[in-house]
DNA sequence: CCCGCTTGTTAACGATCATTAACAATTTGC
DNA sequence: GCAAATTGTTAATGATCGTTAACAAGCGGG
């Protein structure tokens, strides 16, 4: 019942949560009715009940499926003994998702103070067990720099790749994302003045 | 009456403005009542009401200051004949505001979709033409880039800048804005492969 | 065949919301 | 000093919210 990865992959659930991310990320969780959840999915209100235990259920599933996906990749692909090449495939990764799914990357930057307090605390460890991810890999390239320095660097980076859902407009995929890429490289790159990468 | 500028500067007015950020950055446009945001003045909630038509024209005035301070100030900058220059005076006046001001910054780029529709429309045009004058100073650097590409390398830089009300901790002020200087600059002078700045 | 589970519905609940009304205190202009 | 405007209060209104209750249709397994 709390993990939905152990579920028969119910495809209700799966469609109301698609819907509910796309609202979340348009209005904002609390500018999103229950009604506007099952109208999104041709249903009332209450049948989502049949589904989550409540609103707060569907932002907690979210964030933890989005966190949870964001950590695993992204320490498989850590993982790579080269560091530079582990940084690309970070990057890659990381972009993939930010083109792929705007909305949920919108939803898990914006709304996690709306997570109950038991989820918040997962969905917060699987945040910043990520960024810890960056972070190691980046400190094998250049050993030297203070660690809160590198994590400001990888925040920024963040939201420099996260910047998807508001500039795709005119740009197809690819081209979108060997922009983000170029420019997440170089920003790592040239950070902190002096040292080279 | 419908401009700010010319009234004699009504300190409550200022004072809830500035409650409503903070409020409405950390908890969305939504989750903030109007009780809230006399509570946090040492108001009860319809004292609002001597101050702002609603709720609505508190958040439609906040984010027309917003954009009109960040056009103002852009357009002043970019007006410099060396496009190299006008651009790291852009980088520094914007790294300070959301150094300064991470409450406005998060609302600016969140809460557009909760204004009432006529003072979307302003609101919007002071962010667009913000944007071109980036795309200006970038454009008479790198003349031959496609201007769609031009303007999603601003939008990605713009949210590499405001990654700041996330990443705050633990640098102090001068160093943040030394990196993400230097991460800005160096994203937006090797975006786009081979051609140099 | 029918029992029980799943998945919907409509109706009703208390809470909370933005807003307005009615009224009081204080300040300002003359 | 006093009328008028300013700035606050509490009380009330109607809408909407999340949630639960009560009920119904469809379906699968014995």
């Amino acid at each position: 019942m709390t993990h939905a990865s152990s579920e028969p992959a119910n495809p209700r659930r799966a469609e109301i949560l698609a819907a509910a991310a796309e609202l979340f990320a348009r209005r904002g969780y609390h500018g999103v009715s229950i009604g506007d959840l099952g109208r999104a999915v041709g249903l009332t209100g209450p049948a989502l009940y049949r589904h989550f235990r409540g609103k707060e259920a569907v932002l907690a599933e979210m964030l933890l499926d989005i966190s949870g996906r964001l950590l695993a990749e992204g320490a498989r692909r850590a993982a790579d003994p080269d560091p530079a090449a582990a940084l690309d495939a970070l990057l890659r990764g990381h972009i993939a998702f930010a083109l792929d799914e705007p909305a949920l990357i919108t939803v898990h930057g914006r709304e996690l103070d709306n997570v109950p307090e038991a989820d918040r605390h997962r969905v917060r460890r699987l945040q910043r067990a990520y960024v810890e991810e960056w972070v190691g890999v980046l400190r094998r390239l250049r050993p030297g720099e203070p660690a809160g320095r590198t994590r400001a660097a990888v925040h920024a980076c963040f939201g420099l790749l996260n910047s998807t859902p508001y500039s795709a407009a005119g740009l197809d995929r690819d081209e979108m994302a060997e922009l983000l890429h170029a420019m997440a490289l170089a920003a790592l790159d040239r950070r902190g003045g002096a040292s080279p990468m």
